[in-house]
DNA sequence: TTTACAAACTAACATTTGTTAGTTTTGTCT
DNA sequence: AGACAAAACTAACAAATGTTAGTTTGTAAA
């Protein structure tokens, strides 16, 4: 029973890394062209033997994809009820993006590419707890915009353009480009806020 | 022998209803999880006939994907040669991509997402197209930044804020949100380029 | 009517897939 | 050393997959 010193802890270091190789694969040839013995021979063992970690392929996918979402959750909910101006909060959101597209690219992609091939249930969960974002997203622009603060746009396509960049960066910041975070953070807030325009 | 009326249109009504499906359910499920069975199914026949139209599952994925990266080379092309001020190119594309995206929603879907499942020569092929797209663009930029129109940010990353959203817009305004295709071209551009900052 | 060919069908194939059952190995605590 | 459980293994299965071979059907030209 090697479930780290933490009890609160219940991930083994063999499934953590079970999970990191399965990310890592399902965001190279994406969740159907993986199998389990593909899984399992970057480990060096059997594809029988990932069943001692995890009940179904359904639950690496949604050990991956739900945790993110969650975080992602937890963080937008903070940002938005915090008094900080629009500005700021929208200078928060990239931070956060950008910080956890740094830190777990793999699973990153897994969530903006593979969260259809959750089953029923976790995917209605999953699509919940996006328009709960995006709908935090929208009310930030649209109090922003009444304020003066933003210009008045379509809030929908606004969030959008902004929005999908951000859930993107994985597609060219993840890993193999190197990139400073720090230029990466900056460069958004002002092509994202400011424009490209001079 | 239905070819169509006309010698340089290769591709018969029953064949061209058959892309048009998988692209659909490509869009829907992702390439690996839709089977030449659902294909099928969805046409009123069985997977054995599909082959009467088409060599493999492989070249259906071609013909979707090729054709509209082709189409988007072409026009990037001839924006890129353009005499226009930097800006008037940056509508132009975004102007291309929304038109393209309203037009054939399910085939950009799968240009954006399934590419990665075409075979090793066609999928070089295909990068090869983007890489020369996306030059043409940080091209394009570093001129308006030289020249003073456009700000002097990181050209690559100020690419992929603009990029990344015209490539994702299949992902909300095609098919089933209805949108003003005037209003998406007029605030993608005032967001892009302009920025959402009062 | 005969010919010819596109386009549908039936039947089957070899693989690959996720998963289960039962067994053996490994490592830790007593 | 012995006990126990975690974690690996072997073997196998049923289902699904892309594809092929061979056959029938429909339609249009001869």
């Amino acid at each position: 029973m090697k479930k780290s010193t933490f009890a609160f802890m219940q991930i083994s270091k063999r499934k953590a890394e079970m999970l990191a190789v399965a990310a890592r694969l399902f965001r190279e040839r994406g969740y159907n062209a993986v199998s389990m013995r593909d899984i399992a021979a970057e480990m060096d063992m059997k594809a029988a033997s990932l069943y001692n970690h995890i009940r179904s392929k359904q639950e690496i996918l949604e050990l991956i994809v739900i945790d993110i979402a969650e975080e992602f959750t937890r963080s937008m909910v903070a940002i938005s009820a915090s008094e900080a101006p629009v500005k700021e909060k929208l200078k928060a959101l990239i931070e956060l993006h950008v910080e956890l597209t740094l830190r777990d690219p793999d699973e990153m992609a897994c969530v903006n590419s593979d969260w259809m091939h959750l089953e029923k249930e976790k995917k209605a969960y999953f699509l919940k707890m996006r328009h709960e974002y995006e709908l935090h997203f929208t009310g930030m622009l649209a109090h922003g915009m009444a304020s003066g603060e933003l210009r008045t746009l379509d809030t929908d396509i606004a969030m959008f353009a902004f929005l999908s960049t951000l859930r993107t960066l994985h597609l060219r910041y993840g890993k193999r480009r190197k990139v400073n975070a720090d230029i990466l953070k900056h460069t958004l807030t002002e092509v994202l806020i400011n424009g490209l325009s001079a």
